[in-house]
Parts: C-alpha cells; sequence; structure tokens
DNA sequence: CCAGTATCCTGCAGGC
DNA sequence: TGCCTGCAGGATACTG
C-alpha cells in the first residue's frame, strides 16, 4: 500500500528517467478508475509536452512538464508507475494508461483496484484533492505545525492521523508503527494528549517515514518500483501485520482493533 | 463545521 | 481439490 515513502521511491526513480523525455502518443482504452481516464483525451493534453522534474505532494505525484500543466498520478491501494524500455514488452495485467517518450521508452500505469487516478491538470491550474492536503510531515517546523492542529481534534489519535487535510502522506502502516513508537493508544481522544506526548509523536512520524524512504519503500504485495524491479525492502515493522504476536519490546501479545473500518495494531502495555 | 460510515475495486488467504 | 467468503484499504460522497 503505497504512503508516502513509497510514492517519494517512485518519484525518485522517476527522476532518473523521464526529466528531458517527451511523449509523443498515450495508449489504452477509457476506464474508470478513481476518476474516469480516457488515453484518448489524454493524448491530446499532453502529446509533445516534455517532462521536468517529478515532484510528489504527501501521496500525490506530481509530474509537470516544461510547457507547463501537469499530471497528477494517486496510486490508490494498487497503482504502479513502470518505465519499460520498448512499448513492445509484455503487459501486465490491468495496464491502464501506457506513455510513449521520444526516447523509444514507455511510461505505463497499471492498477487491479483501480482506486488510483491519472489526471491532466492544464497550465495555471490545482486540483481539490492537493489543494485540501495538510502539514507536510517532512518539514522543518512539521512538529510546532502539527501540535496546536491535533490538540484541537476531539477524534482519536489514529482518525486524526489519517486524515490528509491535517498531515498529508501518512496511511495505515506508518501510523500505526508512529503511534507504537510514541507509547500512544490508537483511540486515544487527540486533543486530551499531552503537548509534550504529541511532540514525541510528530517527531515519530517524521522519524518512521524518513527511515522507510532510506529503505526504499515497504514492500507488501502491491508496491513495485518504476524501474518494475522487485524492490523488497523491509523496513523494520514493529506492530503492522503482526496482530497475535510478542510487542518486541515488552513481550505482550499485540492486539488488533478496527477503527474507521481499518485494521489497527498495538501493543496495550506500551501504548496508553 | 466536524465526525463517522458506506462505497468503489480485485486478488488472495483461509475455511470447509 | 475447489469454491466461497471476507478482508485488504485511500479518498470521497454522504449522513448524522
Amino acid at each position: 500500500m503505497p504512503e508516502l515513502p513509497e510514492v517519494e521511491s517512485v518519484r525518485s526513480v522517476l527522476a532518473r528517467h523521464i526529466p528531458g523525455r517527451r511523449i509523443v502518443a498515450v495508449q489504452g482504452e477509457p476506464v474508470k478508475l478513481r476518476r474516469g481516464v480516457d488515453p484518448a483525451e489524454l493524448a491530446g493534453q499532453v502529446v509533445g509536452r516534455t517532462f521536468a522534474e517529478p515532484e510528489r505532494q504527501a501521496k500525490f505525484l506530481l509530474l509537470p512538464f516544461t510547457e507547463g500543466g501537469r499530471l497528477m498520478i494517486h496510486l490508490g491501494m494498487t497503482g504502479r508507475v513502470t518505465v519499460h524500455a520498448a512499448p513492445d514488452e509484455p503487459l501486465a495485467p490491468h495496464t491502464h494508461v501506457r506513455f510513449d517518450l521520444d526516447d523509444g521508452r514507455q511510461l505505463r500505469f497499471t492498477d487491479a483496484r483501480r482506486f488510483g487516478c491519472v489526471v491532466w491538470l492544464p497550465p495555471g491550474e490545482s486540483d481539490p484533492s492537493i489543494d485540501k492536503l495538510g502539514l507536510d510531515p517532512l518539514a522543518d517546523d512539521f512538529v510546532d505545525q502539527v501540535v496546536p492542529l491535533w490538540k484541537s481534534r476531539q477524534s482519536p489519535i489514529k482518525n486524526v492521523l489519517m486524515d490528509q487535510s491535517v498531515v498529508g502522506g501518512l496511511g495505515n502502516i506508518y501510523v500505526a508503527e508512529a503511534l507504537f513508537r510514541a507509547g500512544i493508544h490508537p483511540s486515544r481522544r487527540a486533543g486530551r494528549i499531552s503537548a509534550g506526548r504529541l511532540e514525541k509523536l510528530a517527531r515519530a512520524c517524521q522519524t518512521v517515514l524518513r527511515e522507510a524512504i532510506a529503505a526504499g519503500g515497504t514492500t507488501l504485495r502491491d508496491y513495485a518500483n518504476p524501474e518494475g524491479r522487485e524492490g523488497w525492502f523491509e523496513v523494520d515493522l514493529q506492530v503492522y501485520g503482526r496482530e497475535g504476536q510478542p510487542c518486541h519490546v515488552c513481550g505482550t501479545e499485540l492486539v488488533a482493533m478496527v477503527m474507521q473500518a481499518r485494521t489497527t495494531v498495538y501493543c496495550p502495555t506500551c501504548q496508553r
């Protein structure tokens, strides 16, 4: 499940491949992703444009063009962006959009569950999806900025962390890990946690994301980096996916609870 | 305004 | 062995 570190990994790989490359054609059939995509229509918008340096905002990949305009891509649950040496390489199932580049290579968007999107943003235009995004957890002033925001919320801290309009980029995996590292129970009301503990949580968010980026992104079954390598990097996950197993710190059996229809695993001893 | 829930979609694991 | 059920979950529209 791509969260911020996985998207950042995709961005950094694309940064080695696409800047300076011009799109010469777009292939694919119309498909209903999170938003409908029509490759023929997309062709009219991006053919002839040249990729500039790829960017990332939270979990959104932004691919600007030197001529103006940009592509906004979200990987959803199962989305992948891959670079292929030639357009005739075998197509993976659920490949929805293919961009032919002027050096003969092909950029592909694949997404089995179709929770992702590929959206054209015309020059000067933005999109509500990225406009609504909250704080950047990797920013230098993140800790100072986020504590008062969290303090004003009455929802369980886990739900607040998942809210992209508060902090952009965290998902179910890294939320669980950050809460464990900060020793905070997922269902504790955000506003009732002391400022000191919230600061610790903010730093834990930064640490866990930075470690994951350094490791190349946690690869579970749905993620591969854009070169198509199976980048099975391992990040040291303490709680995610470890329900019923002993806590690495105290040995207590880890517990799973469902919040907002999402499973959260935590240590009932270490997290209060 | 804020919080909580249903919905989209497919692959796969687990149970019988 | 094979089928069936349920779960995985990011964003968003909708309800309370």
